[in-house]
DNA sequence: CTTGAATAGTAAGCACGCTTATTATATATG
DNA sequence: CATATATAATAAGCGTGCTTACTATTCAAG
């Protein structure tokens, strides 16, 4: 096993920096003129398949940290993309909608982030395509078990118990 | 070809964006008793390959901006992981060398980061990490040409000419 | 030599992630 | 009911990236 050098494997945390650094930059480069980053893109798409999301699942959804979510959101307040309401059931929840900028800008933002993947994926062809999203999604799973996940897990297993 | 709708292409932003992140995370939580966060690994790794390397480059290597380089090399200055000397031949350059511990140290990272690599590839066959690391090959190609590259591009060509 | 452009590094201030701690509100238990 | 615990959101402060603007130094042109 000495000889399995040049896999490229230990380029893996390299390349998948890269990767992710390039994107965002190119879609952010694209989405400028909108006014939005990438994260704040990544938070719109979800409020705008569930309006009235209170933040804490936002966090969830997100996989980030609440405090990075209530700052995100002041930003994109301020920005006039969202809002926050009360909720009249729960005086601790903070519901997020989109506003109608927002809503406007949804649809050219999911064309700018497809033209992207388009021009990353140049000369991939569909079966390596294929291939990667499957492994990528494997990666995902792999790092996701038996880390933060299990919290959830557990609550899940005492939601449905008895 | 209005068909093809569910090849998960659309979603290769966000599984790049959780991919990235969550191999960074599980980096840091094994890295974390060394004290050193991934961005100063992988200015070590540079380091440790070219000691004595100007900051300027490093910028070049790295591909982020000279001032990310100061401020990273003033944490890592303090953790006591790398010195900066004056180049005798041109004062405006400031060469960065590893320290001791850095050495000591490199050979763990390198180790610790193998083992992520290998823990995030489980279950994936041989021919799917080839395809794998050949495709992020690829789109970061993609995504650098006629980008960033064009002024190094134009550099090398001076360089060459005549 | 002097002037002007280019280069190396840094400062200030912002975005977005984090950890840790605090406040307000809900809920469960004695 | 009262008290303890849990949850939603936020505050403060840090790391790492960025842009823009600055200083110090080198190099090229006159």
């Amino acid at each position: 096993m000495p000889l399995m050098v040049s896999d490229g494997i230990d380029r893996l945390g390299f390349l998948i920096h890269d990767v992710q650094r390039l994107m965002r930059k190119r879609f952010e480069a694209r989405a400028s003129g909108l006014g939005l980053s990438s994260a704040q893109w990544r938070l719109l798409v979800r409020v705008a398949k569930e309006a009235g999301v209170a933040q804490a699942r936002l966090a969830e959804l997100l996989e980030i940290e609440p405090i990075s979510v209530s700052r995100l959101v002041d930003r994109m307040e301020e920005g006039g993309w969202i809002e926050r309401r009360q909720d009249a059931a729960d005086r601790r929840v903070r519901m997020i909608f989109p506003t109608e900028k927002a809503n406007a800008a949804y649809a050219e933002v999911k064309s700018l982030a497809g033209e992207v993947y388009e021009e990353s994926l140049a000369g991939v062809s569909p079966q390596d395509r294929r291939v990667l999203i499957r492994t990528l999604d494997t990666i995902v799973q792999n790092l996701t078990d038996g880390e933060a996940s299990s919290l959830e897990k557990m609550k899940n297993a005492e939601g449905r118990a008895a």
